[in-house]
DNA sequence: AGTGCAATTGGAAGCGCTTCCATGGAGGCG
DNA sequence: CGCCTCCATGGAAGCGCTTCCAATTGCACT
């Protein structure tokens, strides 16, 4: 049996003032002297009263929530780690900061995708959006919703994206560098590289990163061989037969993520060749499964549920009027290349 | 700029009838004409109009939310494939039925998780609270919800939670049974097991499978060695060794789940044995790990995403009264044995 | 003593919706 | 033809909270 929930009033009359004062002491209003302050806490405490989100959001005129959208077909991939934890970090900072966020994944493949991103705002009155790649990028969909009113955060914006909104992400194009840099001390010379899909501009800035690498030691064109993934594991080992019998005979793969790397390592596998003694192997986010498969990854970390708090914090921050300033700001977070065991210099 | 978004009564002046009548229609109520009914419904339409859920909440008393609750560390795992994608399969559910889900990790080890759990359904106003394991077998928790008349359901719940609210899940039992039996028909007799963690009931009925298996074959404890692991792939590797080392030389590993048996494959690869030639093993889910890692991991599969879905459904079920029956239902799905590249006959 | 202002409190009016109850007309039946 | 019931609709009263504005008090300053 569900006793009637204590409200407001009930509060108020336990307390001896008036409802709006509670109110006051409930959302830290000024002008509550201390003791009265103390005693409506309280009552709150003895009829372990809490605010009713419902009431204060009709009230208030703000509903405190959030949207934070992905585009991954989640046919596929439920457990993209890079997701999963951007979600987590996003829930934790929601947590401690009194909203909700409602989480949807809509694939981009979804003929009417910027109508059912709009429309679930203006359904379930988000306040703010958080708008994962290549979403992030998408500048068309960020000013409509902007337009609305509603508040915008971009995670991994690879470049249009920044500017139009505030932004968290690391440094891609030196995270690809860095990696880069790593297999040429190494002693590589002719590599291969499986980018992520069309239209995920940050992932397009590691292969930015890997160019630049390769152009400052003198290399180009004809020393790498570029293919296309779309991120899966899959795609990495159906990538990996090209890569491998191409006749520039790459000794490195770099890839865009660290599940087609996986790929391409059990694809390796697959056709019996040693890992990393006939051939070098690198990914990018430091996701879990960069420990699991066997020999384990060498790849570039990046904090992926440090970008979905700080993602929820600069919106929240906007949302309060904390953050007012006219420009757009971008939150830069550390990468780091983590040498594993894929990697080893090159037989001749 | 944020215009003003139509209300109810706006809708009503519009279509030229009383606000209640709309909100019949908006309903499905009955006794509407079915003239009005579509007058109400362009209306509707030329506004782009939306109902405001915090105001029907707040009118209606039911706040149409439900708390999804983890007991994993995030910490750790948050990539488990399990819990990702039973919230998926929620959270698409929610969609379909005009709910929404609040998702929340409430790690075990929390001093104090079952006020924790409570409170989150008196604070966010839930109305249905979805419990995995180990949750889904605390008895004492399960009643709280129901006392403070939060309706609950029970995910892969092992025994005392079955009963006392609805549930989903698969025959663990079975499963384990049906792996362990195919593991025999190969010819193996000497067997490791890595069980999850204590509480887990769910996971403990798989080993009680296997123990049944072994028993038709005249088999018992001494042919067995039984470890326990904490269901992440460390613990796998960590406990990989003394199950190899062990005097009873077993000749096959079945896993709880797949992450610990991706742990296992690990660790005989780092110490050179050849899979399956050297050493069966196999997990359990059927989680993307398996089809990642190297060679490929036999398994039970079970319908992860379904069960978050199912989930849903039997609480929202019982929330709008559709079922009524006083018996505890408990939703049976189907699992299966996939077999890929980590068994094979023992070599003698 | 008079004026002004800040601090503290309360009254009242909704936020947008649903629920309860009343109303009027159409049909059923002896 | 009168009485009862059923259908379709509307009026009014809130759900529990916040916001706006008014009221009261205390106190510094002239």
């Amino acid at each position: 049996m569900t006793t009637k929930r204590p409200t407001i009033d009930d509060v108020a009359r336990l307390s001896g003032v008036a409802r709006v004062t509670v109110s006051r002491v409930l959302n830290g209003g000024p002008n509550v002297r201390d003791e009265v302050r103390a005693r409506v806490m309280q009552a709150v405490e003895t009829l372990a009263y809490k605010v009713n989100p419902q009431a204060r959001s009709l009230a208030g005129g703000a509903s405190r929530l959030l949207a934070f959208v992905f585009a991954s077909d989640p046919e596929n991939e439920p457990n993209s780690y890079y997701e999963s934890a951007l979600e987590l970090g996003a829930l934790r900072a929601c947590l401690a900061l009194g909203y909700q966020v409602l989480v949807q994944n809509v694939p981009q493949q979804t003929p009417d995708h910027q109508k059912r991103i709009l429309d679930l705002i203006t359904t379930q009155r988000c306040e703010g959006l958080i708008l994962s790649p290549p979403y992030s990028d998408d500048v068309a969909l960020i000013e409509a919703a902007l337009a609305q009113g509603c508040k915008v955060v971009t995670v991994s914006p690879g470049g249009p994206g920044r500017g139009k909104a505030d932004g968290v992400g690391v440094d891609d194009e030196a995270g690809g560098y860095d990696m880069t840099r790593e297999l040429l001390r190494l002693g590589h010379r002719r590599f291969g590289f499986i980018a992520g899909l069309e239209g995920h501009l940050s992932a397009d800035r590691r292969l930015q990163g890997f160019r630049r690498a390769l152009a400052e030691q003198g290399l180009g064109e004809g020393d790498c061989v570029v293919l296309r993934g779309d991120f899966t594991f899959r795609s990495g080992t159906r990538l990996a037969p090209e890569l491998l019998d191409h006749p520039l005979k790459p000794t490195a793969l770099v890839c865009a993520n660290d599940d087609m790397a996986a790929g391409v390592l059990s694809a390796a596998h697959a056709r019996g060749l040693s890992i990393p003694q006939d051939l070098s192997i690198t990914g990018f986010d430091d996701a879990p499964v960069a420990g699991i498969v066997w020999p384990p990854l060498t790849t570039v970390h990046q904090p992926v549920k440090v970008l979905g708090q700080r993602a929820v914090e600069l919106l929240v921050a906007r949302l309060t009027g904390v953050n007012v300033s006219d420009a757009a700001i971008f939150d830069e977070l550390e990468h780091a290349v983590v040498t594993r065991q894929t990697t080893t210099a090159p037989h001749l």
